[in-house]
DNA sequence: TTGTATGCGTTATCAC
DNA sequence: GTGATAACGCATACAA
């Protein structure tokens, strides 16, 4: 089958004229007459031709794909900007390669390598939480291959990121817990390294220190995982420390789960004892009981713009060879839920 | 940068020999002397050379990536069966594009003929609802390209499959509604082409009659996009048409979280006034109030398991220009929680 | 307007 | 054990 496929060089014998020609035709180039470009056209019709893209990259050395690697694929955020990328991508004629990092920089590492070897176009990355400014981000610089980080950035890497403002974010919801009354608020922080927990974690602290409130690290615990479970523990471990405590601020909307839960087996009442906030806006949040407060935080729009500004640095590279290391920050919305309704 | 990546024929001419001989060092083959081998695969260490995957594809005749179109990426079974797929492809040194078909059979179209384009080793394809024996299923056929279907299959399509038996686990899940002493049970059911819709709604059915139970269409609901919101519209429908029904089978877990979103509303009490059952055994089952009752379906090892079965294609075809066309059925599991336990 | 010639980097055949 | 040579299909600089 495969060797029957037609090429340009077949074409260009059955109409008796050369490849050189055939292609111009294809592609559309004008010093074609007329004529021979219809009959040309024509024929690669009948016979279905499609230009072998192996041959292309191969001439051309590009690749039209791009690679992406994500900590998680089972993560409505992450999925989300899963989502946005390849919906962008696709409009533009781009395919994307998936990894999963499961949070490992060694796995990401290894991806990274193996995406550069096959030469994709561009690279797309959301870091893993043990990932900072390290040799392998590095080398995607040096190797001059366009490179964009999302959500999960170093701010040690000079390179296009799409973010969103941690900071101020987590300052809104911690915000929102003292105006409706709370008093004494713990938060349920993402692991030490990662920026994005790390700049919620100070939007916590600066929202305390705005409304005059003392900060206590011990109303501080650090997720590893940032999973359900943790939620739960650690809420187990608010209440027993800290029974006084009347606000919570967990890190994502999984972990502020893992807390409603165990405050409902409790029974205590959730907001009028304990109020509660997550972040992120999973799908969930609304399904939840009590329906969850929170940030919205838009996977699907950082990931299309993430692509956008792939694409624009795949053609700046290619014209001026010059990075343009943009960062775009995107809205977050307070979404006010019965878990902070007091 | 790129044109001073080494080459072969760098290397080559570096130690005054062949490139033949190079790529055969490289490449392990016998028939070089121990010392020239040496002396190549250490200056190639040195320059960091990795072979041009662009003409290696070309070359070979292969890209060692393979091609995923699926419904929907943000869908907690959906990115499971992705992460089976990526991890196991990852494994055996295969890439995955992945493509999102919005349960729309023209994308679907439009993907199966940008991964045919793009050369892709071979394809797995979790069918839009839209989907059955069409021609751009057939044409993957008749290319010889491997082929692998996976939960969302047409009976009509003779290639690799990897299911589930939904008519048993749809059995298993109304068997068990019974079992706890429904009498009259509803199921919203997924869309009418395909399969896995029609196959649970059999094993309802089958499970009615088996327990001497008069099938009555008038309990059938059926869904278009298998969403939250269908789950509790109907929730209430259901409700309103039947005050008496007492256990709702839902196509999959997403709708039974609408329908115990109504229910917890209304204040019917789950299980004593209505029992629920999902599908799916999606991670907020356990976390929603209350507890869903469901089947566990395995998305993850599906996905591993299509990957799998794709490789083995891959080299059959090579071999023996044979497609194996096997299935693969996977057992699922009834998991008993609150909204069943009477 | 058309065609000739060349090269992209690798692998495979075959002669030495 | 080694190397010359061809071939994969396409795109382009240049000649005609």
């Amino acid at each position: 089958m495969k060797s029957k496929e037609p090429t340009l060089k077949y074409i260009a014998e059955e109409l008796n004229i050369s490849t050189t020609t055939v292609s111009k035709a294809l592609k559309g180039y004008k010093d074609v007459n007329a004529k021979t470009r219809e009959k040309v056209i024509e024929l690669a019709k009948l016979l279905n031709y499609t230009p072998n893209s192996f041959a292309v990259n191969f001439r051309t050395n590009e690749s039209k794909i791009i690679g992406l690697i994500i900590p998680e694929v089972v993560h409505y955020f992450f999925s989300s900007v899963i989502n946005g990328i390849i919906a962008e991508a696709e409009k533009q004629d781009y395919l994307v390669i998936i990894l999963q990092s499961n949070e490992s920089k060694d796995m990401e590492k290894k991806q990274v390598e193996l995406l550069m070897s096959k030469r994709v176009d561009g690279i797309i990355i959301s870091l893993s939480n043990e990932s900072n400014n390290d040799e392998h981000l590095e080398t995607i610089l040096q190797k001059e291959i366009p490179f964009v980080l999302i959500d999960k950035i170093s701010k040690l890497i000079n390179c296009s990121k799409v973010i969103i403002d941690d900071r101020k974010a987590g300052f809104d919801a911690v915000n929102h817990l003292i105006s409706v009354g709370c008093k004494k608020i713990a938060h349920i922080r993402g692991p030490v390294n990662p920026q994005n927990a790390i700049d919620r974690f100070m939007g916590y602290k600066a929202a305390l220190e705005k409304n005059n409130i003392p900060f206590d690290k011990s109303l501080v615990y650090t997720c590893e995982n940032v999973s359900f479970d943790e939620g739960y523990n650690f809420a187990k471990k608010i209440v027993e420390d800290h029974p006084d405590v009347d606000g919570i601020f967990a890190i994502t909307d999984l972990v502020a789960f893992g807390v409603l839960t165990y405050l409902n087996e409790k029974n205590i009442k959730i907001p009028e004892q304990i109020a509660v906030i997550g972040f992120s806006n999973w799908f969930m949040s609304e399904v939840i009981s009590p329906k969850l407060s929170t940030i919205e935080q838009p996977g699907f729009k950082m990931g299309s713009e993430s692509f956008l500004l792939l694409k624009e640095e795949i053609e700046s590279m290619k014209k001026e060879n010059k990075r343009l290391s943009k960062i775009v920050t995107l809205e977050t919305k307070l979404i006010i839920r019965e878990s902070t309704k007091k």
